[in-house]
DNA sequence: GTCCAGCTCC
DNA sequence: GGAGCTGGAC
């Protein structure tokens, strides 16, 4: 890896990209007010997570958390509702963790030294970097999977841009890139021109503001960068779910045993190779149990696992979920709007309606 | 239907 | 190094 890349052209790029980005950009609720805690609160939403999706949940956190005390004062459990549907459940309990953080360490205001907000739980090297330089303009670059895209395709770079030693290069090169006293806008133009127009498919190269200084488009293989790493080929995953019903509500189960959804309330789920829903909920509840109609399966993917999941219907003898704290009744209407559920669990009930 | 992107933590 | 979730692209 050189060090002296592109240097010469580094002041037009720059001023190049700032004025694509101050003429075509997105106008999105945590731009209008980038406050620290509305920028953090944005940042761990976009984490893993497409724009379209977040701001809706985005505006709906916000109304009910307008601020940091707000949200440090909250229950686990409202937080991961307004979270419902939006996966990887562990940000939102960080999120909240991390509001606690900083009303008890830093009086209330998110840290704007570099080291303090990589202390704060769910905030690592990508957030602390866009939450200090678009909330405060402190000078560090930020490098997500947008940015990375942009960079390995202006260098043509063909390591794998996962390894600790890419990253710090290509840091390296964003940082140098970076205009004094622009480091919010400059961060945001480098993240909206992989979001808008250096697209991993199909990119846009014409539209493309620095298009001249990119090697990639020059060789004409944009999309062969970055070269990632191959992922983890996936397994298939049957689980069944029982529906119980009484009345308006149904039988629910915090999950407990499963390997992921945990602490989210379910229609109660099982393996069938471990004895299925039927034999699962007879031993959990002590009762009698009787299998009614199966409905059309689900089809849900959680990382590397293909889950097919069949409901099916069940008769239950009496029991009580009292003393039974991982079991509760529930009406459909409250899955996502009371109970912190996934998007799994959202479909089952949409198979009831 | 299948593939894929994406940041933090353990 | 590998796992966590979802929805949009193809």
């Amino acid at each position: 890896m050189g060090t002296e890349v592109i240097s010469a052209s580094d002041s037009g790029i720059s001023r190049a990209l700032l004025e694509w980005y101050e003429a075509n950009h997105r106008d999105l609720p945590w731009r209008r007010n980038p406050e620290p805690y509305r920028v953090w609160v944005s940042e761990i939403m976009l984490q893993q997570t497409r724009v379209d999706t977040v701001i809706p949940y985005f505006e709906r956190f916000l109304d009910r958390f307008p601020t940091l005390s707000d949200l440090a004062a909250a229950s686990e459990d409202e937080v991961l509702t307004l979270w419902s549907g939006l996966g990887y459940y562990r940000r939102a309990r960080s999120l909240l963790a991390g509001a606690k953080t900083v009303i008890e360490h830093h009086a209330g205001v998110f840290p704007r030294d570099y080291e303090a907000a990589l202390e704060i739980p769910g905030v690592g090297p990508y957030t602390a970097a866009a939450i200090l330089s678009v909330a405060y303009g402190e000078p560090w670059p930020v490098l997500d999977g947008n940015v990375e895209r942009v960079l390995t395709r202006i260098l043509r770079l063909a390591d794998n841009p996962r390894t600790a030693a890419t990253k710090k290069y290509l840091k390296e090169i964003a940082g140098g890139w970076m205009p004094r006293g622009k480091a919010s806008s400059f961060n945001q133009a480098m993240m909206e021109l992989g979001a808008l127009i250096c697209v991993p498919v199909s990119p846009n190269c014409a539209a493309c503001p620095i298009h001249d200084a990119c090697a990639a488009a020059e060789h004409g293989d944009p999309e062969n960068f970055p070269k990632l790493p191959p992922r983890r080929k996936t397994v298939a995953v049957e689980l069944e779910a029982g529906i119980i019903r009484r009345g308006k509500r149904y039988l629910l189960e915090r999950n407990e045993d499963l390997d992921y959804l945990e602490g989210l309330w379910s229609f109660p789920l099982a393996r069938p190779d471990s004895g299925g829903i039927a034999a699962r909920l007879r031993k959990r509840l002590a009762t009698s149990i009787e299998e009614g109609a199966e409905l059309e399966a689900i089809r849900h993917s959680i990382t590397f696992r293909r889950l097919t999941l069949r409901p099916r219907i069940l008769g239950a003898g009496s029991f009580s979920t009292r003393a039974k704290p991982s079991f509760r009744w529930g009406r459909a209407d409250e899955l996502g709007n009371v109970l912190p559920v996934s998007s799994l669990c959202l479909k089952i009930a949409d198979r009831l309606s």
